[in-house]
RNA sequence: GGUCCGUUCAUCUAAGGGUUAGGAUUCAAGAUUUUCAUUCUUGCCAUAGGGGUUCGAAUCCCCUACGGACUACCA
C-alpha cells in the first residue's frame, strides 16, 4: 500500500432492502474510511434495469442513516449526491453514468482483450444443456470462442454489418488461456486461479447500451480513485477477472487492495442467512421494515423491533469481528478506533438472535431514567396514560434491569399507572391465605397512621410493626406485593408505594378484602 | 460436476509452535433479593478425522470429510 488516500465505498444493488449482512459491509467500510481519515462513498449499482425495486435505494440511503454509518461523498445519507470535488462530473447512481462506459469495452476491444459477441441466450442456454447432458462443464472461453458467433471468427464486414443491424450483441472479456493469476487479500491472504477454468463475460449489453457489474465496477472504482475494496465473498471467485480488467486497461499501478468479507449464516442448519430464516425463526433480516412493493409482503426490522441502532451496530461489528481484548460493547467511535481489516474472521458466522437481544439489554441499561421516559412516552401515550416525565423516570429507573427492549415496559410497570384488575394466579395460591384479608386489613389500619411516606420512613415503621406483632414477615411482605402489583415481581415494596403515594396504596389494599 | 474459500465449546470468538485451550451468549446450580429481575459465584461444553514436520502442533504441510460461495446478456 503507498500513501494513496483511503477512499472505499459501498456499492449496493437496488434490487430490494439491504440484508443486515449488507449492513455489516457498509459499517466495515465506515469504519475502515474512518479509521484512516479516507472517504466512504456511496454508489447505486443499478445497471440491472430488470431488477431494480421502487424504494430499495430510499431504503439503503436511510438504513445506513438509521445505524449512523453515513457516506461523506456520493449518495449520503440525507439523500443528497456530494461530489468529489475534484471530479463534478462525478455521478453516484450508474445507471446516470451509461455514456462512460460504452468507450472503456470498446478500449479494449481496440487493444485485443475483448470482443463482440452475437450468440442469444437461448442458443447458449442450448449448449450449457448440452454439456450438460455429455456431464462436461461449459465454459465460454478459448476452446469455443473461435467456433461461436463473434468478432473473432466473423468477418469484418459481417461484424460491422450485425453491430449495425442487430440489438442483442455483447462484448465479452477475452479470458487468457492458461494462466495463473496470483491475487493478494487483505483477509485471506494468497489465492491463485488458473485463467483457463474462467468465462469470457460479459462486460458490456447492446441491449440496454449498460455495463454488467464487472465492468461498471472497475471503471468506476478506478475512476473515483477507490483505495481498497471492502465486499462480500461471494464476490471472490470474480477476482481474477477483476485483476485481469485492471491489467488490461493498464490501470495496475493504481489498483485497489481487496478485503473479501465471510458471509452471515443462518443460526440453525446450513447455509446463508436468508429472509425467510428471521420469519421461521422469529428475528429481523432487515434493518427497516420493508413492504415488498409487488407482492405486499412484510419483513420486520430492527428498528421497528425496539434495537437501538447502537445495539444493532455494535452486534453486526462482532460479528466476524474482535478486537482482541475482551470487551464487547463498543459505541461507533469507539470501534472507529478499534476497527482493523487484521482482525476480521475468515469463516462465516452464524448469526445468534440470543446475543443480539443481549446487546440491546446492555445499551437500555446505559441509557439515563430520563433517556429512557421520553423513549417510554409515546407508549404511554398510545394508552391514554399522562404522567409527568420526572414519574415515568423514576418508574424506568426500576424496571430497566428488567426490560430488553422498552416494549417491555408496559408489561413490567403497568402497576405504577393503573391499579391491578386482575391478580396472578400461582401467586394467590401460594400467598393468599384464608387469614390474609385480616393481616392486609390490620396492615392498612397502620399504614394510614403514617404521614411521612417516604420509603425510609414507611420501611423502617412497617418493619418494627412487623416485629412488634410478632408477624411472619415472608406472609405480611408478599400478601402486601400482591395487592399492589397484583403479582409477585417488581422492585422493593417500599420503593413501589413511595412513588405510588399513600392514598394509592390504601386504595389497591382495600381493593382485595 | 468444476473453481475458489472456510472448519476451536450449541453460538460469537481468543490463544502471532510451549497456557489446566481464555472470554462472551445460551443453559444449569448456588448466594443475594421477604417476590421477580439484576448482581455475584460455580458448573456444563470445543481444537472435524487421519497422516506428517518438530523436543513440542489448535497453530506449519499433505490427504480425507464436512460446510459455504461462485459457476447468467444478476449484482
Amino acid at each position: 500500500m503507498t500513501t494513496k488516500k483511503v477512499r472505499v465505498r459501498f456499492a449496493p444493488s437496488p434490487t430490494g432492502p439491504l440484508h443486515m449482512g449488507g449492513v455489516r459491509t457498509a459499517l466495515y467500510n465506515y469504519l475502515f474510511a474512518r479509521r484512516h481519515g479516507g472517504d466512504f462513498l456511496l454508489r447505486i449499482e443499478d445497471t440491472d434495469s430488470g431488477r431494480f425495486v421502487p424504494g430499495a435505494e430510499e431504503y439503503i440511503i436511510e438504513a445506513l442513516k438509521w445505524c449512523g454509518i453515513e457516506p461523506n461523498e456520493g449518495l449520503t445519507a440525507d439523500g443528497k449526491v456530494v461530489m468529489d470535488a475534484n471530479n463534478p462530473e462525478a455521478c453516484y447512481r450508474q445507471s446516470a453514468r451509461k455514456p462512460i462506459y460504452r468507450k472503456y469495452a470498446e478500449e479494449l476491444i481496440a487493444a485485443g482483450h475483448a470482443y463482440y459477441a452475437f450468440d442469444t441466450s437461448e442458443a447458449l442456454d442450448a449448449l450449457r444443456k448440452e454439456a450438460e447432458a455429455r456431464k462436461e462443464t461449459f465454459i465460454y472461453n478459448h476452446t469455443i470462442r473461435e467456433h461461436l458467433q463473434t468478432s473473432l471468427s466473423l468477418s469484418t464486414e459481417e461484424v460491422d454489418e450485425r453491430l449495425r443491424t442487430e440489438k442483442h450483441w455483447v462484448v465479452r472479456f477475452k479470458m487468457p488461456e492458461n494462466r495463473e493469476v496470483h491475487m493478494h487479500d487483505l483477509i485471506r491472504g494468497e489465492v491463485k486461479v488458473n485463467t483457463s477454468t474462467l468465462d469470457d463475460k460479459v462486460l458490456w449489453k447492446a441491449a440496454d447500451e449498460l455495463p454488467t457489474y464487472h465492468l461498471a465496477n472497475i471503471v468506476d472504482d478506478h475512476l473515483m480513485n477507490i483505495s481498497h475494496v471492502i465486499r462480500g465473498e461471494e464476490w471472490l471467485p470474480s477476482l481474477p477477472l477483476h485483476y485481469l480488467l485492471y491489467e488490461a486497461f493498464g490501470w495496475t499501478a493504481t489498483q485497489p487492495e481487496f478485503a473479501h468479507l465471510s458471509l452471515l449464516l443462518k443460526p440453525d442448519g446450513k447455509g446463508k442467512l436468508s429472509k425467510r430464516d428471521g420469519d421461521r425463526l422469529g428475528f429481523p433480516v432487515f434493518p427497516l421494515a420493508w413492504k415488498d412493493p409487488v407482492s405486499g409482503e412484510t419483513s420486520r426490522g430492527y428498528r421497528e423491533d425496539g434495537y437501538f441502532p447502537e445495539a444493532f451496530v455494535n452486534l453486526l461489528a462482532l460479528l466476524g469481528w474482535n478486537p482482541g481484548t475482551e470487551q464487547e460493547l463498543f459505541a461507533l467511535d469507539e470501534l472507529v478506533n478499534t476497527f482493523t481489516l487484521e482482525r476480521v474472521v475468515k469463516s462465516g458466522a452464524k448469526f445468534n438472535p440470543e446475543k443480539a437481544q443481549w446487546f440491546n439489554q446492555q445499551y437500555l441499561r446505559q441509557k439515563s431514567d430520563i433517556d429512557l421516559a421520553k423513549l417510554y412516552r409515546s407508549d404511554l401515550e398510545n394508552r391514554k396514560i399522562v404522567y409527568d416525565e420526572e414519574y415515568v423516570a423514576k418508574v424506568c429507573s426500576f424496571i430497566k434491569d428488567r426490560s430488553t427492549f422498552v416494549h417491555d415496559f408496559w408489561e413490567q410497570s403497568a402497576y405504577f399507572f393503573i391499579a391491578p384488575t386482575a391478580y396472578d394466579e400461582k401467586a394467590m395460591q401460594k400467598y393468599w391465605k384464608p387469614e390474609t384479608p385480616a393481616l392486609m386489613s390490620q396492615l392498612s389500619d397502620f399504614l394510614s397512621t403514617i404521614d411521612d411516606f417516604t420509603k425510609e420512613n414507611t420501611e423502617h415503621l412497617v418493619h418494627q410493626w412487623i416485629l412488634d406483632k410478632g408477624l411472619n414477615m415472608g406472609a405480611v411482605m408478599n400478601a402486601f406485593r400482591i395487592s399492589i402489583v397484583g403479582a409477585s415481581k417488581g422492585p422493593g415494596m417500599f420503593d413501589i408505594i413511595a412513588l405510588l403515594g399513600k392514598t394509592e396504596t390504601l386504595k389497591r389494599l382495600s381493593a382485595l378484602l
